[in-house]
DNA sequence: GTGCTTGTTGGCCA
DNA sequence: GTGGCCAACAAGCA
């Protein structure tokens, strides 16, 4: 499920194996998500070192092990982070488990279109500090929208509220979520906004984002099952994949169909195509 | 069996 | 070179 927030959720089930050593690397060696990346490698070189931090960008996150060694992991569409206790067998889908004294760390991926890095270095690798300024920084400001609007002109709003390079962590759901707060068309073309709807896109995207981490940070160590369970009716999220489901705030039935490539969900009722 | 699925990438074409 | 679209990747679920 993984999307801004939901990447953060992820990130802190690994919490309790912050500052503990790394006793052994499990990996399937093989397995997709480790395209790119040597897996005889990892293992030789995590063993042992002690994971330091961790923090979240977008949809990616990274992890700081002592000996300046730095493990990207973008959980793609299916993966997940978990926390096992010590001793814990991995499963079929489980590529990457560390091994602690006191817990297991375990990276699990059945579709695994997610991705798992490795690099060493005394600072991030580049490509963490090539990732697109946050949403919720002071340099998503509403003319960088504005002019993204403008060069993607001829694509609908949808497609490009998907665009990482401008947008990053924001997926399929929040997409969503974003245009039914901002009353706008999925399928409207991106440069037909005028200059009140581009401001408008731009609020609700930060207010979608603040308030979908603010769901999940304050919430102290607690961890619960599923991070769906903290948001609230009032969101279209809650009612876009129910059988005839209805707008929450006007009751009308709400709509469904591929654009831009995915399937998007709005309220005709406020989201009208001019 | 069919037809979906919260992501990203590369190839094709205008 | 840029922008827009689409298939492919893979596994599970209804």
């Amino acid at each position: 499920m993984p999307e801004l927030a939901e990447v953060e959720f992820y990130r802190k089930r690994w919490i309790p194996g912050l500052g503990r050593r790394i006793q052994a690397v499990k990996v399937h060696a093989g397995a997709r998500v480790f395209r790119g990346c040597n897996t005889d490698r990892l293992t030789r070189e995590l063993t042992g070192r002690i994971l330091l931090s961790s923090s979240t960008a977008a949809k990616q996150m990274l992890f700081r092990f002592s000996g300046g060694r730095w493990l990207g992991i973008h959980l793609g569409m299916s993966g997940e982070l978990r926390c096992e206790p010590a001793g814990y067998v991995p499963q079929k889908h489980d590529h990457l488990v560390f091994s602690q004294r006191e817990h297991s760390l375990v990276f699990e991926d059945p579709r695994m279109f997610g991705r798992i890095s490795l690099a060493a270095g005394s600072g991030p690798p580049a490509w963490w500090r090539r990732l697109a300024p946050p949403i919720l920084s002071e340099a998503f400001t509403v003319e960088a929208v504005a002019e993204f609007l403008r060069r993607r002109r001829g694509a609908p709003i949808k497609a490009v509220l998907l665009m990482q390079q401008r947008f990053p962590g924001i997926g399929n759901w929040m997409a969503d979520e974003i245009l039914w707060r901002a009353a706008l068309h999925p399928r409207c073309p991106a440069g037909s906004l005028t200059a009140v709807e581009t401001r408008t896109l731009w609020r609700e995207t930060r207010r979608v984002c603040r308030l979908a981490l603010a769901a999940i940070a304050g919430r102290g160590k607690v961890v619960p099952p599923a991070l769906n369970a903290w948001i609230p009716d009032n969101w279209l999220f809650k009612h876009r994949w129910e059988d005839g489901g209805r707008c929450p705030r006007t009751g009308v039935k709400l709509m469904r169909a591929q654009i831009g490539g995915r399937t998007t969900c709005w309220s005709p009722a406020r989201q009208k195509l001019r």
